[in-house]
DNA sequence: CGCCGAGTTGAACTGAATCAAGAAACGTGG
DNA sequence: CCACGTTTCTTGATTCAGTTCAACTCGGCG
C-alpha cells in the first residue's frame, strides 16, 4: 500500500495491531498540495492532524508588514495546528507548502472516534503530542541559549539536504532574525 | 475536600463522572515543598503530572556557570517536565519550587493506568498535554517576534500580582536578557 | 553589626536591525 | 527558449538594543 511511510514511523514506537491499523486507515485521508499553496488560514479551525509523506510546510504569522516562520515541519513527522485543533478555536497564522506536499490526515471527528474505539488511536495522538511539544520544547530553549549562528548550524546539522529547499528568508525568521544578517552569517561559517 | 481547586479547574474543561473522578482521586498524590526546594533535578526521569494547588515553579537549565530559566508554572496550571515524563529519558534541566508548593500529582504509572480504566483518565492526560503545547506556542512566538520590553509587559498582564514574588534576575531569563537589562527597562516604564 | 546575594547604574563594546542599493535567480508570457 | 520583471540574496553604512565588566546600594539574616 501506499502507508509505507507512516506505518513504518509510528511502529518506531509501538507494533501496531492489525486491526486497529486497517480502522485507523480506513479513516486517513490523503491531501496533495502544490509549492507555495495555503493548507490552513488564519481564521480557520484547524481540522486535521497530519503526517508529512513527503514535502515541508512552514507555519507564519503576518505581522505589521512582515511575515515571521515559527514553525517548519519537514517529512517524516507530524503537522498541525495542534492549538486550534484541540481547542476548536481558529488559528491566528497561516501554512503554507513550502515544496509540494503529499499528507496523510485524520480528522478531529475520526480522530475523536479512534480514540473510543481503539487503542492506536490513542497512540496516535498521544505520540503527535509528544512529538509536537517536544520539538517545541527543544526550539524554545535554543531560542532563549544559543546564538542565531548556533541556530542556523542546528539547522543545517538537523536537516542537511532538507533546507536546501528553503528560501533564506524563511530560516531567517525561523531562527529569529533578518534575512540579510542570516546572509552574514552564512558568509562568515564558510 | 481539599481537591476543590483541581476539581473547578478541570470542570472548567468538561463535567467529571463522580466515579471516574472518585478513581482519579485515589491517585492523587499531595506533595508540598519549600520555597527554594528541588522539584527534579537533572538526570532524574519526570514520574509526574501535577496540578499547582498553590505556589511557583521554575524550570531552569545549568549552561557554562549561569542559569536560564525557561519556563515557570504558576498555581492553578499544569506543571512537569512532560517531554521526559512521556519518553522515560532523563530530564537535562531542574525544576525548584519559588515558593513554598503544593502539587496534586499522579504518577505515571497510575496515568497509565487511568488511561485504560476511565474517560477522565485522557481527558487530564489531554488537557495537560493541551495547556502545555499551547503555552510553549504562546511563548515561542513571542519570543521570536516581540522585543524584551514587550515580554516583560506580558507578563505584568498575564500574572500582574503574582510576579512579585519572582527575584527580577529569573524574570530576566526567562524573558531572554540579562538582570542588568530588565533593571533598565524597569525603570524606563515606571 | 557585618556580610552576602540581589538589584541598580555607568561605560565600553557587540551582534543584529534598519535603510539602501546592486546582483543573482526565478518564473511567466511571448 | 529567450526576455523581462519580480522576487530573493548580498553587501555596505549607520543605528540601536542588549551584553559585559565593574562599582556601588540596599535589605535581610546569621
Amino acid at each position: 500500500m501506499e502507508h509505507t511511510k507512516l506505518k513504518q514511523y509510528l511502529e518506531l514506537f509501538s507494533p501496531l495491531p492489525a486491526e486497529d491499523w486497517e480502522f485507523f486507515v480506513s479513516r486517513l485521508l490523503q491531501r496533495s498540495f502544490s509549492k507555495k499553496e495555503l493548507i490552513l488560514q488564519a481564521g480557520k479551525v484547524e481540522n486535521y492532524v497530519s503526517f508529512i509523506e513527503s514535502g515541508i510546510i512552514r507555519y507564519f504569522v503576518r505581522e505589521r508588514e512582515k511575515e515571521i516562520t515559527f514553525e517548519i515541519a519537514f517529512e517524516n513527522s507530524f503537522a498541525t495546528a495542534y492549538d486550534s485543533f484541540l481547542t476548536r478555536t481558529p488559528v491566528w497564522y497561516d501554512a503554507a507548502a513550502l515544496t509540494d506536499t503529499v499528507l496523510w490526515s485524520i480528522s478531529y471527528e475520526d480522530l475523536q472516534e479512534m480514540y473510543s474505539r481503539t487503542a492506536v488511536g490513542n497512540r496516535i495522538g498521544r505520540l503527535a503530542a509528544e512529538e509536537l511539544y517536544i520539538k517545541k520544547n527543544k526550539r524554545q530553549l535554543s531560542l532563549l541559549k544559543d546564538t542565531a549562528e548556533q541556530r542556523y548550524m542546528n539547522l543545517l546539522t538537523d536537516y542537511p539536504h532538507l533546507i536546501q529547499f528553503i528560501p533564506l528568508k524563511y530560516l531567517a525568521s525561523y531562527i529569529g532574525i533578518t534575512p540579510q544578517a542570516l546572509s552574514r552569517i552564512r558568509r562568515r561559517i564558510s
